[in-house]
DNA sequence: AGCACGCCGACT
DNA sequence: GTCGGCGTGCTC
């Protein structure tokens, strides 16, 4: 009950609601708008936190209010659409407010640094000028030079003086004391990002497809959705690229948005080319600076076009015009910890309330925009065939009930090989299994070699001769003795790099070369190999899945699946789905130009209907039994899924924590919302916690989110949840 | 999350 | 006697 103008404020804090404070004193009310920084005493610390509303009035007794220390900024730094989403981030996701702003602002601007940097700027007094003029040129030629300068340029930036004097700095204190220059420290708003760099190259014409997919999709105007569905080579890079180019040309920006290991330079490079313009990048590898300064660009309209992972779709936008999403079915979109958003699903929500158009492209879409098309709410744009000459590739299985497996590897597999090999051609084979083997076995006892903290085995690892824990991260010594019976231990199973190492005794006269998280995690190593295969100059490419996204080998005739069948018996009802876009996807390696490609995998389960849909209907035919699967099910995409989890150090503690927010939701009585569990995780001991959860199911979300809403406002309450972690995955992914 | 307060065990 | 363990409570 307070009279006139109160800041309603998120801290960057675990915290759910906002904290109202009297603004500072001094403030002008230009600086004390939503989307200003201002820091204020919170607790006993000091907070930079993020005006997120203006009242008349507060709750609180006045005094319990306290003044903000100081305004951070002269105008927002977020307008009232980024702040929008920003809110409407933390209610979806039920998660704080103020990690909600945290992941919307960069590092720097989180801490409180100013949105632009300050610099000094170095300039001459009038005495300073007369020294100039004067005679010091044999006394203290340095100094005389530098005064100089000074004069020359009429005052110099500290960082143009670094470059034009290394070592000024020594001169500086001297010079200040005589009064012959004066420091000023003023904001650095000059333009940092260049992004226009040539003229912009003409593109291929459009192929009759391509065309009538750039008109569906810019047809009408304000929002709408389009689920750009076009196999690899199909040419949707083009219509990108037209569409872009128009929107840019209005005037307008474009953001795209690429999975994590979409940020290929051949894409970068080739974007650039053809419009002319270098794409700001915003990825997790930017360091603070860089990433600051490239908010900046896209916030105050420089940059036309912004280029980013899943994070990027926070970014400010003066002119917002256009948001394209590739590669929409990638599940790197998901953010997996804190703030577990769907950057895909955030994109649309964003062109929806800046009512724009939203493009979705994929060679193999999810289920999720399948059915949004089949309901009416995307437009479904298909590019059906290849660009060019280049001919589809031609998939085929290897029984393994029929061919045995040596080293992971049958001689049909094999003998393609060395075919492809003796052509000229270049060959993929794919293990989504990294280390050298993932099982240590006693050859004595039959102990195997686990993890202390997970229940999960210990991944050999040759190259340095350790075992290593894929779940935690934990690393031991690989001792050759067993540990219970000092019986001689052996690897089992394969992973890439022990394929590596076979392929080599099968083809010691090619180069192969391997492309995993171990042999790339030098910097520049990936960028290294990867110009190595596109050169043709490695005739054989082992890798996991990072080989299989985005990259374009021209030579490439053949991949080999060693091991599709852990996507067949998933646990999760997501496995076939993700089977089916990870096998086209890597097939889509093969076969780009002239040459027609093959693809060759090797299950043991030759007979499960998976495989018939696959090879003859493709993903098309994949993805339509898998959505009558879903729908008979009542899962996902035909109803709406949170997941609560709990991990504690002790079982108990977590499975009464889920024990407890059962008892809440059952209480509400929302009939419609179906609460299974708690259960314990299929992997229940990670990181030594204990992990279960509790999964609510609904077909409709606006109930999910009330009960949803409720139960965690009441668990934050509930001392219990104080001991264990918990968080709440709205529309999981991994359900484990 | 931080940060303080508070009440019980083995140390200079 | 007190240094420090982490349980509990609060942050406008």
């Amino acid at each position: 009950m307070t009279e006139c103008c109160i800041l309603r404020v998120a801290v960057n804090a675990p915290l759910s609601q906002l904290f109202d404070y009297r603004p500072p004193p001094d403030a002008s009310p230009d600086a004390l708008r939503p989307g200003c920084r201002v820091s204020v005493p919170f607790g006993r610390r000091r907070e930079c936190a993020m005006i997120v509303e203006l009242g008349d009035s507060s709750e609180l007794p006045a005094t319990k209010l306290k003044f903000a220390h100081a305004a951070l900024d002269d105008e927002p730094l977020l307008n009232d659409a980024d702040l929008w989403l920003v809110r409407f981030v933390s209610d979806y996701y039920q998660h704080p407010i103020g990690e909600a702003v945290a992941a919307a602002l960069p590092a720097l601007l989180r801490q409180g640094k100013p949105l632009y940097p300050v610099v000094e700027h170095i300039s001459l007094t009038n005495e300073g000028a007369n020294a100039a003029a004067g005679e010091l040129t044999t006394k203290a030629p340095r100094q005389a030079a530098f005064l100089h300068r000074l004069r020359e340029r009429g005052g110099l930036t500290g960082a143009a003086l670094d470059d034009a004097m290394p070592g000024w700095k020594r001169l500086r204190k001297n010079l200040l004391a005589k009064g012959w220059i004066r420091i000023a420290e003023m904001q650095d708003t000059a333009g940092d990002i260049a992004c226009r760099t040539a003229t912009p190259q003409h593109g291929p014409a459009l192929n009759a497809d391509q065309s009538a997919a750039l008109q569906a999709i810019s047809n009408g105007a304000g929002f709408t959705v389009s689920l750009l569905d076009g196999v690899t080579g199909s040419g949707k890079t083009e219509v990108y690229l037209r569409l872009i180019d128009d929107a840019i040309r209005q005037g307008r920006q474009v953001l795209v948005l690429v999975p994590e290991i979409g940020l290929t330079p051949q894409f970068v490079a080739r974007l650039e080319l053809r419009l002319g313009i270098a794409p700001l990048l915003m990825h997790s590898g930017l360091g603070d600076n860089v990433r600051l300064a490239a908010w900046r660009a896209a916030r105050d309209g420089s940059a036309p076009l912004i280029l980013g992972t899943r994070s990027a779709v926070f970014v400010p936008l003066r002119n917002p015009g256009l948001i394209i999403v590739d590669e929409e079915h990638d599940s790197s979109f998901k953010q997996q910890e804190g703030l577990r958003y769907s950057a895909r699903d955030l994109a649309v929500a964003r062109g929806k309330k800046l009512d724009m158009p939203v493009v979705l492209g994929s060679a193999t879409p999810s289920l999720e925009s399948l059915q949004r098309c089949s309901e009416g709410h995307y437009r479904r744009v298909v590019l059906p065939v290849r660009a060019g000459k280049a001919v589809p590739p031609l998939l085929r299985l290897v029984d393994l009930a029929a061919h045995p497996v040596t080293d992971g590897l049958s001689a049909p597999i094999l003998a393609a090989m060395k075919r492809n090999l003796a052509d000229g051609g270049q060959v993929l084979v794919f293990l989504n299994r990294r280390g050298f083997a993932p099982t240590l076995i006693c050859q004595g006892c039959g102990a195997i070699a686990e993890c202390g903290r997970c229940d999960a085995r210990m991944t050999v690892h040759a190259g340095s001769n350790r075992l290593q824990c894929h779940h935690c991260g934990a690393v031991r010594a690989l001792d050759p003795k067993c540990g219970e019976c000092g019986g001689a231990v052996v690897p089992l199973g394969q992973g890439t790099e022990r394929l590596e190492e076979t392929l080599n005794a099968h083809f010691g006269d090619c180069r192969i070369v391997r492309i995993d998280s171990d042999s790339t995690r030098m910097k520049g190593s990936m960028d290294k190999a990867l110009a190595l295969a596109t050169a043709g100059e490695s005739q054989i490419l082992v890798g996991t899945q990072m080989l299989s996204k985005g990259h374009h080998f021209p030579n490439l005739t053949l991949v080999v699946v060693i091991n599709a069948d852990q996507g067949l018996f998933s646990t999760d009802f997501r496995g076939t789905e993700r089977l089916a876009q990870s096998l086209i996807q890597v097939a889509g390696r093969a076969g780009r130009e002239q040459r027609q490609g093959e693809v060759i995998i090797q299950t043991a389960f030759a007979a499960h209907p998976f495989w018939a849909e696959l090879l003859r209907g493709g993903y098309e035919r994949v993805a339509r039994a898998a959505l009558e699967e879903r729908e008979l099910c009542a899962w996902p995409p035909f109803s709406r899924l949170a997941l609560l989890r709990a991990a504690a150090a002790a079982k108990v503690d977590a499975h009464r924590f889920l024990d407890s927010a059962r008892r809440i939701a059952v209480a509400l009585h929302a009939d419609e919302v179906r609460i299974l569990g708690p259960v314990s995780a299929p992997m229940e001991r990670r990181a030594g916690r204990y992990r279960a959860q509790l999964l609510f199911q609904s077909r409709d979300r606006q109930l999910l989110h009330q009960v949803l809403h409720s139960v965690r406002s009441k668990l934050e309450r509930d001392p219990l949840s104080r001991r264990i972690r918990w968080s709440i995955d709205v529309d999981p992914i991994e359900l484990f």
